[in-house]
DNA sequence: AAGTGGTCTAGACCACTTT
DNA sequence: AAGTGGTCTAGACCACTTC
């Protein structure tokens, strides 16, 4: 498995489905191993290889992608099992179809998918303006709880970054973001402070580290007293505790995020189907 | 072919309302030159005709659906089209899809359904045993905000249900039920006590509504002496207040949810790409 | 063996965007 | 006009389940 091209095919499975066109069975590697007849449909192969060239940045957020056509010709297989691919890929928003132009990894950069992760909603009209304001940044190492969340040692380099959000000019939200330290290294306060957009598009512009999914815990607690000074309100106070660990391509976490979220003019909102 | 992409009507095999739905869509022919008005893919318009037949009830709950290859020669469209409407219909957890059995309308009866609707999750271990105690059942005319929620009129019918939910032993969700009176005509505090199994199916089974998609509003509180009281805990306790707004096939809302959360030993989990 | 969903192909044409 | 994604077809074969 030649780990030196991710733009050529994988010889040992594509051009071998290329000469069997018609006999797809005999390209199907049942895994050696006796736990059955599992194989990879050419679609599923198809897909990782393409994350896999997500994942080492040969396409950037924002750029196109090769069209439909010729990643078919380039893996040797048909234009429906290509689209197959990018319909799953965009469907997990990791890629974006646009008719006529081609299709583009996706990007924090856009308005609406900034509101995709922002789950905090006014009670009653039009969402305010938004202001963020990093009132700290700092390397530490990273405390236990923190280290097991990003998949670190304990002690190993972290930073940790502390926020303060408005919305209309109403504090409503204090967090505190642990980040990995090696993959964040040169990150500081002033580079923070003079960035203008969204954080995880700052994250992916300058850093390459493009968050796609990410999990949040959130339980109800009083408010202490550190958290009630930054809001400006009374200590006690009932407010969302929301923990949030962000995962990267290859689902490996790169971000650990603990948020009080004040809950009097706005609400965590959620839906499922 | 019909290059005009618009269904047959095929009087045979449908049903009443089913055909004069497909001649509705059948009118909606490409008639323009001109960037006229846009017509739906054959997919879309199946798709419709498809979801109405369940809004209908004409497939129930945990029934099989006709086959692939059936459906196509009703539709006079190739197995790939119709392909495509129940790829789009199973990742809406609206049919399922059971390789070499059929296509089946999804339940609530199955037990990795009952967990997707259920956000409170242990801090640590294993899911405790859920106990579910219905404190009342009572008709009364619906407040304002439950009639905006519902879509009803102020002083409309009304059924009100309040519960008490443990895990382990352990009080940890008050919740005030709210649900339209006409379509739970029948409902008494005898026959939920009775029914064992999740509320929704409960719901799907007895009275042919089934919910396929939830909002959820959540903000913290304290508790109020009322749900203290049934929780066990001491008044003024940061609580979860979790409204939860629940829709039908057809998108009108069938249910309206008040319930307070106690996260000491659990949390509200919400994931998203 | 028969029936179901799952994968794949090759080719056609449509709609949208850019040149 | 050329290139892109979007829809649709007809047919093949595979994997799984049931008879």
């Amino acid at each position: 498995m030649p780990s030196s091209h991710v733009l050529p095919v994988n010889q040992d499975t594509l051009t071998a489905s290329a000469v069997a066109a018609q006999a797809q069975a005999a390209v199907r590697v049942h895994s050696a191993l006796d736990s059955g007849p599992r194989f990879s449909p050419l679609y599923r192969q198809i897909k990782t290889l393409i994350t896999e060239s997500l994942k080492e940045g040969q396409w950037r957020p924002g750029e196109s992608i090769p069209s439909e056509t010729e990643l078919a010709q380039k893996f040797q297989v048909s234009q429906g099992t290509v689209r197959k691919v990018i319909d799953e890929l965009a469907s997990e928003h990791i890629l974006q179809r646009r008719q006529g132009k081609g299709t583009f990894v996706a990007t924090h950069q856009e308005s609406r998918v900034q509101f995709r992760f922002l789950r905090l909603r006014p009670n009653e009209g039009p969402p305010k303006a938004q202001e963020s304001e990093v009132l700290d940044c700092r390397r530490l190492r990273a405390p236990v709880d923190v280290a097991r969340a990003l998949g670190l040692k304990a002690g190993d380099a972290a930073l940790q970054v502390t926020r303060r959000l408005s919305f209309g000019g109403v504090p409503t939200v204090a967090d505190e973001i642990w980040l990995p330290g090696v993959a964040f290294r040169g990150l500081t306060l002033e580079r923070l402070r003079s960035y203008k957009g969204p954080l995880y598009a700052f994250f992916e512009a300058e850093f390459g580290t493009r968050m796609i999914r990410c999990e949040e815990r959130v339980s109800a607690k009083s408010a202490p007293s550190e958290v009630a000074q930054i809001l400006g309100i009374s200590p006690n106070t009932p407010l969302l505790a929301v923990e949030r660990l962000s995962f990267t391509y290859s689902g490996q976490p790169c971000e650990f995020r603990r948020a009080w979220y004040l809950t009097s003019e706005h609400h965590y909102f959620s839906e499922f189907v």
